[in-house]
DNA sequence: TAGATTGTTAATCGATTAACAATC
DNA sequence: TAGATTGTTAATCGATTAACAATC
């Protein structure tokens, strides 16, 4: 079960089949053969089995995939199948959106501090919680056993941001600012810049 | 000038070279190698050089890169030296957010309307613009010339939103909805579900 | 059993990187 | 000129797809 070298691209897919294989569940549709999930998602049957395959052997020849079984094994590959808690810095109109954002519970990644330096932002309450200065970041981190950090800052404060979460010890960030952030090997980004997605778009148009 | 067959790898890169020369050219600084960006942008020189080298010859050899002349022809190729009209389906904390977001504005892509189908939100104001009722779709994105949907909606009504976006002609999608979206081939489609992003980022903690 | 579909190997395809002649 | 750096070709590396034996 336990893996060699994973490519990025198996891993940004499985997030994709364990969302429709969900939906597939709401529709209490037991079985799924990696044709019909080729088919649905627009993908190579090949590659879905291939995928699946490096984590183990989790379908049965002849008949496909369980459903519900392979819902719980994506989990487990994924490590969603445990809290994590993240951290949002910036409680702009993006931050609060996000915080209010509830699949983030469903999902047991939950935002479990949210951070501004504005003085009129801080005290102020988002749903369960409040806003504090980013003093507090650092304490907040260990007190809550925060792993990763949301940041929806502005671009020209992202890289200070990012440099006190890894300092702070977090192991991942989800960048929303539009800039490119520099941190150490051992702690993951992944930018979510909304610009640059539209812009790669704006590509493909006409 | 005119492109063979560019792969999304590639497209994908160019907003972030963008980006970061428009932070140089900020920084006034006039001239750019290959190896310098790599060097920040954390990738190889002799890629960067080959992305470019697809669309024109935009370098000088021995000198590099004129930062303000190869923003111009990054943001030509990427078709976003034109305006460009998104409609914004789905007002809830999320699409507001986006409306709000100015970057938009600042980038030739600008939200020319906003949709949503509760009727405690038809008719409210958000900047510039007012919710409309979604039976609107069509007219807007003909008076409005809107080439790209924005879509925000939960995920069980994003297919539906998609297909009446085909329908009204509209080029691109971006799907911020949890869900694959089924468009024909004219239509490209950008997923920008945040759960993935935090999923993948998951598999990465530990 | 016959039909279906997996897991996996081998073949193909495409993307990244190294190397270097051209040249500013 | 000497040093630097491009644009591009060739080499490498990795990812996708096809094919099929295994087996439910």
């Amino acid at each position: 079960m336990k893996t060699p070298k994973i490519s990025e691209a198996v891993v940004r897919r499985l997030p994709v089949y364990l969302r429709y294989l969900q939906e597939l569940h709401e529709l209490n549709i037991r079985t799924v053969s990696s044709y019909e999930l080729g088919q649905k998602l627009d993908m190579n049957p090949a590659q879905i089995r291939k995928d699946l395959a490096y984590f183990g052997e989790f379908g049965r020849k002849g008949i496909g995939y369980e459903v519900i079984y392979l819902v719980e094994k994506i989990k487990q590959i994924l490590k969603i199948d445990r809290h994590l808690n993240c951290a949002l810095i910036g409680a702009g109109h993006l931050g609060i959106a996000l915080s209010n954002y509830n699949r983030f519970t469903q999902e047991k990644l939950s935002i479990a501090a949210i951070f501004d330096n504005s003085p009129d932002k801080i005290g102020t309450p988002v749903g369960t919680l409040t806003i504090q200065p980013l003093d507090e970041l650092e304490q907040m981190v260990r007190e809550r056993d925060i792993l990763i950090g949301i940041i929806t800052v502005p671009a020209v404060e992202a890289q200070k941001v990012a440099d006190r979460l890894v300092e702070a010890g977090i192991k991942g960030i989800l960048n929303f600012a539009p800039t490119s952030l520099r941190v150490p090997a051992h702690v993951s980004v992944r930018n979510a810049d909304l610009t640059t997605e539209l812009q790669t778009l704006a590509y493909y148009i006409d």
